[in-house]
RNA sequence: GCGGACGUGGCGGAACGGUAGACGCAGCGGACUUAAAAUCCGCAUCCUCCGGGAGUGUGGGUUCGAGUCCCACCGUCCGCACCA
């Protein structure tokens, strides 16, 4: 029985068109397409590929609407793509570790991985109500061994290709979390999950070397023309690329710092990106945590407790905003490199970062604002070095630093240069006498991935006594995360754990013990779109599954992973290429991104200050009150929905209510899909009412339409050319990502519908109203295959081509045509299409009102611009 | 401070340099109805002496013609921020 036979549809009775009843439809029309198997993705010689995804949720538990706009917009791309004859990836899967699972078990009392597998069962009957058409058949999880097995193999064989390090350094350590957090998890000096206060500790860590590719990552970004432009200015920001020069200086002999000073010394490397202004330097500057200020403190009280106190300030986000500079005077004493006898003193300062070139500085006070600062707090020279090409004889410095362009002044040979001709010049120099060389420098660092957490994918490594760090043996993996685990205690579970972490040492077989530090879980995400491609291969990839579906054609997601996840997953991808998991063409792996904008709701608050949701509140007498008390709330500004506001709206809830189709037609309708949309209540019932009012055209008029042929009225012309312009129109605006006005054409094309009438002739409108039902398709796709079924078609509108515009009825024999006098509207005209520019001008200035604005004045000159407007100038 | 995006009716927003305000929401009027809901049709930037005039954050400029391009401001949002 075909699902739109009258008796299945309950609805329907006698007498006129039906309540279209989309819970009863829609759930008809999912199982309809699992039978069908129509959205299973296979290679097809015969088609184009195209890949279409959208990022991967972690399984809160609960979908919210930011996830239904996410994956409608991936969704009508994917049945877009696969109407106009492509074959279509579209698949899903769950970001699954990380440490919500562990909260859950610490809290209460549950397993983190039966806590996940329970939210990913319940997210996924969630989804499934939206009807995408997703491939299934390719769910992956990361927590399964499956993936995070084959994530091990990748680790080692990054090991072995060089791309993986292991050192101590200062960490980023989360006191709440009790884990690591990289730097780019460090927002404000406080952890991006946790929001505690970042302490700094030392520990030995697993990196990945991302910054070996800090020069590949920075180029690439310049081929990625579907991206926006904002989120390459992001990723350039953050790599942060800088040229100068890495210079020696030479200290004097000093007994309190014998290795660096004195005749075999080492002298301090400095990092500059001015080395113009080497005349103006009037101090070295360390930071506390440079070896040198090390050593010093190690003998001098001072010292240490300034490094110490510098330390400590230096998270913490109120010292980051009152920003003071401070330092401390070590008394050695550095010579400058072209001017013998100059000295200058060293200083440690907290405003200077270890992590960054050498961790030590020259300090040039009058072109650099932050060694302005210090010089007059410590009253260290202010020589001015660069002149503005205005500036008079004596130019100096007061509380500005200058760093605009200009000449060189009291610097010797380089006087009268230029900034770029003077830095050239030095560098050249220092790097003749072996004292240093040009640099490039950046800042982007290591992306330290250890995690001294229990929920994530264990590092596949083993500690021996004697023979050292070494890789888990290939054939014991997946090394499989003990899922019987006890949070009674704070920190890793895995640590307490001997009967897992006592292992044979692979190479002299005594006892040895096996990393209990796990991934980031950025790690997980940063090649799941390759695993995509064979989900179920013995192999992190299958080569030529690879090779047939990467890259990613279109990427879809938040703007908050503008950085971090694209920047990972990018190093993920030329590090796959390395170790030959992918081909050489994936080392940008998403040809185009799309970001898309936020789902916002009015807030309502209480006069007591309680937030309300909008389930509890409502309308009445044009007054917003809550539905309990009847007292009026305050209404406030639309912002992203969030739990603690409470203005939140339940997918389900809307789902029920109005069906996936309302809630997927109002994501995509008004707001351009990178900005902003406002959910409202009216908002809903407007999608509804629409799908209401499409449903009524076809069933009012289904039965009365038959197999008729055009008879060429011009009612019946006038009704195909709305029809062909809406799929011309439709389809550009899919193409370049504006649903919005997709949305808007569908308006005023099923308007336009309802208003032919009878006189358009039954084949005109069976052909309008089965093209109405196709171009619904991607955005409504449940009330499209309703719509093609009660008009008599068989198969499935997900299987159906997309419509073609005839180009013979997207022209009219004739045009309507402003007329402007001096550029102002003063007419219009009605010319043949074709005409020539001559009888548009004539026409034009036969116009009685065109006539009158003239005035009687004499046209100087009459622009026709073809199709578009005519201009009289006089 | 640096980088980026953006400023259009009551609101969300349309507009290859060519009729500013498509489409939707809210509003107003009408039809249908005993009435309401639902539905359908219509009106809606402002001013006006009804000829027109003004109007896309502000001020200039380019152009036959500017919301759109250029310059300078003002404002909003986002990201980064002691990176030498």
């Amino acid at each position: 029985m075909s699902p739109a036979d009258d008796a299945s549809n309950p609805g329907r009775h006698e007498g006129g068109p039906s309540r279209y009843d989309a819970a009863a439809v829609e759930a008809r029309w999912r199982a309809a397409w699992d039978e069908a198997g129509c959205f299973r993705a296979s290679r097809d010689d015969a088609r184009q590929k195209y890949y279409v995804l959208e990022m991967f949720p972690y399984p809160s538990g609960r979908i919210h609407i930011g996830h239904v706009r996410n994956y409608a917009m991936g969704d009508v791309i994917a049945r877009y793509k696969r109407a106009t004859g492509f074959t279509v990836l579209h698949p899903m899967g769950w970001d699954a570790f990380g440490m919500p699972a562990e909260n859950a078990a610490m809290e209460r009392g549950v397993e983190p991985a039966g806590w996940t597998r329970e939210n990913i069962a319940v997210m996924k009957d969630q989804l499934a109500l939206m009807g995408l058409s997703l491939d299934w058949s390719r769910e992956i999880a990361t927590c399964e061994p499956d993936y995070y097995g084959q994530q091990q193999a990748l680790f080692l064989d990054m090991m072995e290709a060089g791309l993986v390090a292991r050192r101590a350094s200062m960490v980023n350590w989360d006191p709440v979390d009790n884990t690591v957090l990289a730097n780019e998890q460090v927002i404000d000096g406080r952890g991006w999950r946790s929001g505690a206060l970042v302490e700094r500790r030392e520990l030995t860590q697993w990196f990945f070397r991302i910054s070996d590719m800090a020069d590949e990552l920075l180029e690439g970004l310049d081929s990625l023309e579907k991206w926006p432009e904002k989120v390459r200015a992001m990723q350039r920001n953050w790599i942060g690329r800088s040229e100068g020069l890495e210079l020696r200086f030479d200290l004097t002999p000093d007994a309190r710092a014998p290795e660096w000073t004195g005749r075999d010394g080492r002298g301090v490397e400095v990092y500059t990106t001015r080395p113009d202004t080497i005349f103006g330097a009037g101090f070295l500057g360390l930071s506390p945590d440079h070896p040198l200020a090390k050593a010093i403190a190690a003998q001098n009280q001072e010292v240490a407790a300034f490094c110490e106190e510098a330390r400590r300030g230096g998270t913490t986000e109120a010292a980051l905003e009152t920003a003071e500079k401070t330092g401390v005077d070590t008394g050695l004493r550095a010579r400058h490199p072209f001017v013998d006898g100059r000295e200058l003193p060293v200083w440690i300062a907290n405003f200077i970062l270890m992590d960054y070139g050498s961790g030590a500085i020259f300090g040039c006070a009058a072109h650099d604002q932050r060694d302005l600062d210090f010089a007059r707090k410590y009253g260290l020279d202010v020589l001015p070095v660069v002149a503005p090409s205005d500036a008079d004889e004596d130019f100096t410095v007061d509380a500005e630093a200058y760093t605009g362009p200009g000449r060189l002044i009291n610097s010797r040979f380089l006087d009268g240069m230029t900034i770029e001709e003077a830095k050239a010049e030095v560098i050249s120099r220092i790097a003749a006498t072996g004292r240093g060389r040009a640099r490039v420098n950046y800042r982007l660092r290591d992306w330290g991935v250890s995690r001294q957490r229990y929920w994530g994918c264990p590092i596949p490594v083993i500690h021996c006594a004697t023979c050292g760090v070494l890789p888990a043996p290939r054939e014991n993996l997946p090394i499989r995360l003990p899922e019987k685990v006890s949070f009674d205690q704070p920190g890793n579970p895995l640590d307490r754990m001997p009967e897992w972490t006592r292992v044979a040492c692979p190479a002299c077989g005594a006892e040895a013990r096996r990393e209990t530090d796990t991934m980031d879980t950025f790690v997980d995400s940063s090649w799941y779109f390759a695993r995509f491609t064979a989900p179920h291969a013995e192999t992190p990839t299958d080569r030529d599954e690879a090779g047939y579906w990467m890259n990613v054609d279109q990427y879809i997601g938040g703007v908050e992973h503008a950085i971090l996840h694209l920047l990972y997953a990018r190093f993920f991808a030329r590090a796959m290429i390395r170790t030959g998991w992918l081909p050489a063409t994936c080392a940008e792996p998403f040809d185009a991104l799309f970001t898309q904008g936020m789902v916002c709701h009015e807030t309502y608050r209480a006069a007591d200050g309680r937030w309300l949701t909008p389930e509890e509140v409502e309308r009445r007498d044009g007054a917003t009150v809550e539905r309990a008390t009847g007292a009026e709330v305050s209404v406030g500004p639309s912002i992203k929905m969030s739990k603690s506001k409470k203005n939140v709206v339940s997918p389900e809830a809307i789902v029920a209510t109005h069906g996936a189709d309302a809630a997927r037609w109002l994501m995509l309708s008004d707001s351009p899909p990178e900005r902003d949309v406002e959910w409202t209540a009216s908002g809903v019932e407007g999608a509804a009412r629409h799908i209401q009012r499409v449903w009524r055209l076809v069933d009012g008029a289904a039965d009365a339409l038959g197999q008729a042929a055009f008879i060429g009225a011009d009612a019946e012309i006038s009704l195909r050319r709305a029809t062909h312009r809406a799929i011309a129109g439709v389809t550009a605006d899919i193409e370049s990502f504006a649903f919005n006005k997709a949305i808007a054409r569908l308006y005023e094309f099923a308007a336009a519908i309802g208003q032919s009438g009878e006189a358009a002739g039954p084949a005109a409108r069976r052909e309008a109203l089965e093209t109405l039902a196709l171009l619904h398709m991607p955005f409504t796709p449940h009330l499209a295959e309703e719509m093609r079924a009660r008009l008599g078609l068989g198969g499935l509108a997900a299987e159906a081509p997309w419509p073609q515009a005839d180009p013979t009825l997207l022209r009219a024999d004739t045009l309507r045509l402003p007329v402007q006098v001096n550029g102002k509207r003063r007419g219009e005209i009605e010319v043949p299409t074709d005409a020539d520019p001559a009888a548009v001008e004539a026409a034009a200035l036969a116009d009685a009102d065109v006539h009158r604005a003239l005035a009687g004045a004499k046209p100087r000159k009459v622009i026709v611009v073809p199709g578009r407007i005519v201009n009289v100038v006089v």
